[in-house]
DNA sequence: CGAGCGCTTGATTGAGTTCAAAAATCGTGG
DNA sequence: CCACGATTTTTGAACTCAATCAAGCGCTCG
């Protein structure tokens, strides 16, 4: 579960990580050097707090870009695991192409809503926004883990749901 | 309460904005092309949200960077005001300086820490954090905006802090 | 001095948690 | 393909934290 295959692609200097279900990128506390960019399969980032309980900070299908935003070289807050059969590419943040300054940006954006959102919006208008957000991923990964990137236990979120239903 | 002084400084690239207590250096909707490294006072950006309550984003004293992390062009989300009377130097977010790329980094980490806190904190803890993450500014700022940057009511805050002041 | 604003305090309400157990789904080995 | 155990989802009751509603206090500024 722990092995991670690493491949250099002949015709550019694009490395590939095939990255299994159920085995990480990156641990808290490891050292971060990377951002990897998904090019197929499904991942998520998330912490645990001193209750154990797992907090997902984001999830990244193809064309989403997963990190752990922390200073190049300093150690990680975040742990990074395949929720399926997954291939990365490694980005490393000291010098990235420049072209990767608007991919900054757009992470930076995706950050602020998220926290606008765990701000000013009920679960309810959590769940819904998530739902706009990705449509994608919702069928992809069990209810408990959009409860835990919606900050809400799996048995509130299964309540609301139920009550989304009924309401239409 | 509207107009920004704008000056351009003599020997070198670096432009200058002065922003009196209470002036805007954005509102949701407008065009945001800029961030604004803070040289002097206190800012704060913030949403207003669908029943007219403020959610402070973030302050930004010395050495901070305050923005609207948008993409370059697109229209803001949040507004921007000075606590203080304050000094800031917009820098472009079409072509910045390569340096600021540890900047924006840096920026990325502070939004990932708040949301974390956001997640896995109680109000408590979020204050404690506060406090030790701002010492500087928790006597800068009335209670009611610390406690819209915490994400809980004036009362709830207020509560809060009896509490802890009693517990000691 | 009075009006307005901000902070505090208390009572009530409500959204979401926790605890517990039943029902549904998934995965694996036979 | 079926059966079994394990995990996930659902449902319900009791509880908790923070929101809301409301009133009172202390300040400042006109």
């Amino acid at each position: 579960m722990e092995i991670i295959y690493e491949i250099l692609s002949l015709d550019s200097e694009e490395k590939i990580k095939q990255v299994k279900k159920g085995e990480f990128l990156q641990r808290t506390g490891e050292l971060s050097t990377s951002v990897f960019l998904v090019k197929k399969g499904l991942l998520r980032s998330y912490t645990i707090d001193e209750k154990g309980k797992e907090h997902i900070f984001m999830f990244g299908s193809e064309g989403w870009i997963v990190a752990d935003n922390v200073l190049p070289g300093e150690k990680g807050e975040l742990f990074i695991d395949a929720l399926e059969d997954s291939v990365v590419t490694p980005i490393s943040k000291i010098s990235p192409p420049k072209s990767d300054f608007q991919k900054l940006h757009k992470r930076i954006g995706v950050l602020q809503k998220r926290i606008i959102m765990l701000m000013s919006a009920s679960a309810v208008d959590r769940y819904n926004h998530f739902l706009e957000t990705y449509p994608d991923i919702v069928q992809r990964v069990p209810q408990r883990m959009i409860a835990s990137y919606l900050g809400i236990t799996p048995q509130a979120l299964s309540t609301l749901r139920g009550e989304i239903a009924k309401g239409k």
